[in-house]
DNA sequence: CTACAATATTTGTATATACAAATGTATTCG
DNA sequence: CGAATACATTTGTATATACAAATATTGTAG
């Protein structure tokens, strides 16, 4: 559907501002249907890739600048997040011994259990929203966005 | 620059990943440049929209309903950004006559003064930041967007 | 070795968002 | 008419996010 029917305006919009609406507009489309396959296993996106990106270490612990500058979306507030996690017994927190300041997160069993279960349903996820694109156009999309930050 | 570098994956993502990842990633990119882009002006995104389907509807006066169903991002509450506006002068609510469970709401001379000052300079905006795509590249983009929500 | 700057994280606070429930109004149907 | 239902918006509440300031620790220059 074009954007410009799906926000109803009867001006044809120039060709950033479309592509610019366009992209805020698929983004909020893409995260709804995120968080609703993510609602049923009670954890939001940002928390997730946490653990993936625990997982990551090889169980070679984390501290939270390491955590945050791999994140997608640039967290204001590790901290915090961290703790609903802790709170769920998915990570643990420990204060790193050669450097006081800093603390080591990484994940526990039971994050691992629960990644095990919830990747898949992931990963299916990805393949089922992107099922109308081809690989060209997949490889094509994220060309294109490569180039716009440029 | 590739979305595996910014987000530090050893490991090459899955296509499909790759391609949402990015997607979120530029949209957060993006979302950042207009906010600061907004600050000056104080004013958010969702704000600016609403008064810009106020002025589009050239002095007809919307309801809530109709505000909701034109923005980018489905509001959750869109009285309480409406009461931010009107706290900033930009628009007035009066309760419709022919149905009172309706509000009417519109646009002030305030209101279109300050859209009259900022529109420009998000115009430009737009511009600068899709400087990097050409035409053909945006219509891509446009079309490879509206694809993935098919 | 002490004061000062740098680093890493945490906390406070204001604002934003999601979702559900509540309110007030209009319509319909017996 | 009066009860039930539908509609349009508002309010309550829990959670999320942004940003600044505070805390704690380490490194360093005199």
């Amino acid at each position: 559907m074009k954007i410009e029917d799906i926000i109803k305006t009867e001006v044809e919009l120039p060709l950033s501002r479309r592509a610019i609406v366009n992209l805020l507009y698929t983004e909020n489309w893409v995260m709804d249907k995120i968080n609703i396959e993510l609602k049923a296993y009670d954890i939001s996106l940002p928390q997730f890739n946490v653990l993936r990106i625990l997982q990551g270490q090889k169980d070679k612990p984390a501290n939270l600048s390491t955590i945050q500058e791999r994140m997608v979306s640039k967290m204001s507030n590790t901290t915090r997040l961290v703790d609903k996690l802790i709170r769920k017994g998915y990570v643990k927190r420990i204060i790193c011994k050669s450097n006081r300041r800093k603390v080591e997160i990484s994940i526990t069993e039971e994050g691992k259990d629960f990644l095990k279960k919830v990747s898949p349903v992931m990963t299916d996820f990805e393949n089922r929203i992107t099922r109308n694109l081809s690989r060209e156009d997949l490889n094509l999309l994220n060309e294109l966005l490569n180039k716009l930050r440029t």
